[in-house]
DNA sequence: GATAATATGAGAAATTTACCACAAAGTCCC
DNA sequence: GGGACTTTGTGGTAAATTTCTCATATTATC
């Protein structure tokens, strides 16, 4: 059985359609067509019809999409159907806001482990979740078979944390580090650094 | 004078060299080519001379980037060789570790306000940011000119919050918030929400 | 039940993006 | 000074992505 290989560009947008139909479903929707879901997302209607049609065939002509059944089958697809537990590490202030964050739980993902280096944020208790020395970290997270990391960590020791990580068997790592991670293949990793988006933005910017 | 249109998938590689070229020279290093950059980016060196030939000839044949100059370069072309002033909206986890950061003064920015709209928080002092209440937001944020905002409120308010934004000048918003913001023409928006990254690894991740 | 309106899924076309290949220019080393 | 390397910028090509178009199916209305 060899699924056809969905360009990963499709795949970066199925969040976006699962976070705007859960709002629908909480505003009491039951059917939107792809055009009213584009209309919220920005994104042409065709787009996301095509998007959603290389996975089955989700939608009813004259009628659109059930929500709640749309929502199921990309839960399913994400592999948000059950829930993953992440360790992060770095207890800073990104880390600490990670650990506290109330947003992932419903949402596929549960703060397992927090990790941090500095013997005065060791013992400390953070929304229910101990701060671990990173000098476990590598035995602790191989024991919990933790798959998934966010790495908050100073830029410094980023890449080594990385590979770290990496060794005992964490595959997917979300780095807030301010540095291009190299990994292996078959590893994924995405970045987020709020530095790099408003340059983006900038650019487009008239100066004042 | 019709400057070309530079595609934005071109832009939004810029900051990505900035920050590559800028480590490098941390490092000493002096001169770089194209596929040493790649190869640290994991791009291909083909896609970066054609990125940055779009903007002028930095290169030279043999030797390759000259890192100052071109860091220079793209510092001018991202419009971050000043500093921007930005308003950060919420102080809560992320509006707090945002106030706090150091790395945004020597990238171009300042975050110069800091709103809340918890009298338990307003006038606390962060990192040297006083938290004023949002009530006086639109004021303030006219008076002090500010075009670049970061959104860190309740997703239940973020879009009334953005629109008020919009209004009194602001024109591009690094939105935290877990939804979609449906602004007019013109105004530049970017997203961070770590579950839509998460959700979009577990994808490919296997079951354990 | 017929007709108009609505909406999907998919093949085809158009557009965008990435990559290749090479001439030209610079460097290095003897 | 000359030959072997190295590397850029770019025109052309290939690949990827998006949009268009339409046959087909469903719903609503009279």
């Amino acid at each position: 059985m060899t699924r056809p290989i969905i360009p990963d560009i499709v795949v970066s947008r199925l969040p976006l359609y699962l976070r705007a139909i859960s709002r629908m479903e909480e505003e009491g929707l039951e059917y939107v067509s792809s055009h009213e879901l584009g209309a919220r997302l920005g994104i042409s209607a065709a787009q996301i019809r095509k998007d959603l049609s290389q996975f089955g065939e989700f939608g009813k002509q004259g009628t659109g999409y059930h929500i709640p059944f749309l929502k199921k089958q990309l839960i399913r697809i994400l592999k948000v159907d059950r829930v993953w537990d992440v360790a992060v590490i770095g207890a800073g202030d990104v880390g600490s806001a990670l650990a506290r964050y109330q947003g992932f739980q419903e949402h596929g993902f549960r703060v397992a482990m927090l990790f941090d280096s500095d013997p005065a944020k060791i013992g400390k208790v953070i929304n229910g979740i101990e701060v671990r020395d990173v000098a476990d970290m590598e035995r602790l997270i191989a024991e919990g078979s933790i798959q998934v990391a966010m790495l908050a960590v100073p830029a410094e020791v980023a890449q080594e944390t990385a590979d770290k990580l990496i060794a005992v068997g964490v595959r997917a790592i979300l780095n807030y580090a301010p540095v291009n991670l190299a990994v292996r293949e078959g590893i994924r990793v995405e970045h987020i650094d709020p530095v790099i988006h408003l340059q983006h933005m900038t650019y487009y910017l008239a100066p004042r």
